[in-house]
DNA sequence: GTAATTGTTAAACTTAACTTTAGGTCAAGG
DNA sequence: CCTTGACCTAAAGTTAAGTTTAACAATTAC
């Protein structure tokens, strides 16, 4: 056992508990990069371990696998992050969180108006307009729910 | 134009800004359960746009299809659901919602510690808790916002 | 009455994030 | 040396939530 072997993608696999072939997966996407060994074999350093943590967390809270990417990729080039360069990146995760509790926080304050009126609709209801985003910002109210316009 | 001949598909699609495409689809997953008429076609009521209404603010929080299903499954099986009957459903909403929520400022103040140590690493990281958690529950995409949202 | 629009079906295609399979290679133990 | 287990690649399969396509029928508009 030389002292710098590496680890080799099996015992990467149980030290994050990723699958094996997740692992690949992650490389073929650009999240890390392992070298080779004589035989072909691949094998990682310990800075991959806080690599898959980062992306595990990171899909945590709903980013997607080139998002991670991005922010793995403010890391240095030449040197083994440092924990300066984790904890910048992670602070992108403390503001993007926020948001999401912010978010949920007005949808649930939505909701609570929409129980009281028990309405649901497209036309009154304040759910509708986070739905609106998408669809067409078309033509004028309509009456959507089968009630009548009535008074 | 008889009096009583409900929406076609059509003009339930632009009514809730949703492709027929979709509509179609929700059907087949056993979310509407339109009638038709006598040249084959699909004819809604009004009470379907609610329902369209409510799959889609529950896609909102969260829901997978076959959740919203689950949820809608519970509405009165012979009549139009009442005002009552939405409000009754949507309670759950809110329950899930605030189960979610406190989940994330549950991930947040773990982020927080994380951000102090720099760390990251899956033995002392708070956050790798909920990973392992997420990793029980098999293959296929991970649930967006960590825990799956309540039944 | 005819043309344009809207509707119908089944099946194939899409994207993300993987997993599974098939057919072989490498490494470690006895 | 030989076997067993870990590893390799490429390609196909999986799931969710739809969209697209093709070929055809029904409705509506003029």
């Amino acid at each position: 056992m030389a002292v710098n072997e590496g680890l080799s993608i099996g015992a990467l696999a149980k030290r994050t508990g990723l699958a094996v072939s997740a692992i690949r997966y992650y490389e073929a996407q650009g999240l890390i990069a392992p070298w080779r060994n004589a035989g072909g074999q691949r094998r990682f350093d310990r800075a991959d371990l806080r690599r898959l943590s980062f992306v595990m967390i990171a899909q945590q809270f709903g980013f997607t696998l080139p998002q991670i990417k991005a922010e793995l990729d403010h890391l240095p080039g030449g040197r083994t992050p440092t924990k300066a360069d984790w904890t910048r990146i992670s602070e992108g995760f403390r503001a993007a969180l926020d948001a999401r509790i912010a978010t949920l926080n007005k949808l649930r304050d939505n909701l609570d108006g929409c129980i009281g009126c028990g309405c649901l609709s497209l036309e009154a209801c304040a759910l509708y307009n986070p739905i609106d985003q998408a669809g067409e910002k078309g033509p004028g109210p309509r009456y959507l729910m089968g009630d009548e316009p009535a008074a």
